[in-house]
Formats: C-alpha cells, structure tokens, sequence
DNA sequence: AAAGTATTTAGAAATATTTCTAAATAGATA
DNA sequence: TATCTATTTAGAAATATTTCTAAATACTTT
C-alpha cells in the first residue's frame, strides 16, 4: 500500500460515493454503475484504481463481480494522519 | 472545505513530506524549500495547494512567509474516515 | 533611493487523469 | 453450441497536474 496511491484514490468525489454506496455493504459492479450518470467503462476504470489502493476487495460469482469496502487500509489512513496531529 | 481538494493535497509526496516538516513547528518558505531538490517557484505552488486545501496556514514576518500546519482539517477528514468504516 | 533577499506569478512543456466509444473476455442460459 | 449479460480492456480526446525558467512583487537594509 502506499499512501500517495490511497488518497489519490480518496480525491475523485465518484471514487468517495462509490465507498460510501459499499458501506451498505458489497454491491456488483452493475450496481454501482446504476448509481452514476456514467458508462460501465468509466465505472470500472474508477472500480481499478480503488482496487489497486486496496480500498475494496472484489469477489467472483455467477456473471457478477462484487465489491466490498476493505477497511484495513482506512485505519492505516487514520493512523498516518493521527501521527501527523502530534 | 471539500474532501476532493484536501484528499488531492495529500496525494503527492512532497505535500506530505512539507506538512511532516511542519509538524515541529512553523517554518519559512525558504525553509521549507532547502529540504527538496527542486525550484523555490515549486515549492511555492505546492504551498498554494496546501492553502487552498487548508491544511497549513500563513504568516508573515520581516521578509519572510511562514508556515504552520493546520490540524483542524486532519480532524474533519479522519472524521470522514471514521464514518466510512461505519 | 538603490540594491539585495524571499517569495510568488506567468507561461510553457511533459506527464497523468478522466471520460468516452468500440471491441474483447468470461460466464450463464436457451 | 449460439447467444445473451456483466464487466473489463484498448485507444483516443479533453482536461488537470507538476515542474521548470524568467519575470514580478514586496519587504529590508545600506
């Protein structure tokens, strides 16, 4: 993980509504595209880069591939900018 | 204050290494700058995106401009994250 | 007032990001 | 097997970011 990768991750507000539709719970990737006026394509480009951040882990069954928030690496976050208060 | 612009701030390296700096105090620009192989004009513009985001503040004094981290933002993003985790 | 020091602004070049359309892949169903 | 559905990949266009050099600003000191 590198924390460079993870808050660019965190800076594009449709990467951000895509964690915050996972706190739900996990979701395919057809499902999260229905919640943005964007094509399938952009939704899974944006899907790639919050999985190479380690921001959400993906998961295989029948014809989907679902998503869901891996909250691991929000801690690791926190605890960089808790360092950085002092 | 928006999420996108701070979360952008801290995605580049030398914008995370400037606010490590100042986590032991206020520092000028020059200061700041000798830290870094690279243009004062440089470090410059990375300051300005750190203003923008709020997360340092400035002052001036003689000649020179200081600056000094401003944690209140830390607090409102690790806030953020915190609800993200649920 | 003139010259010096610290910093920013402007403009340009190189690189990266975001989005699209079209095509490819992979698995499911008829 | 053929086709349909879900998703990704490739390639291209538009925009944004990062860096530089050169010039501008602002304040200090001589």
């Amino acid at each position: 993980m590198s924390f460079g990768q993870t808050f660019k991750a965190l800076s594009d507000p449709v990467r951000r509504e895509i964690l915050t539709l996972l706190k739900t719970g996990r979701m395919s990737a057809g499902e999260i595209g229905s919640h943005f006026d964007m094509t399938g394509a952009t939704i899974s480009y944006h899907l790639s880069i919050l999985k190479k951040a380690d921001l959400v882990h993906e998961s295989k069954y029948k014809n989907f591939i679902y998503y869901e928030l891996n909250t691991s690496v929000v801690e690791e976050l926190m605890a960089w900018l808790s360092d950085l208060k002092g």
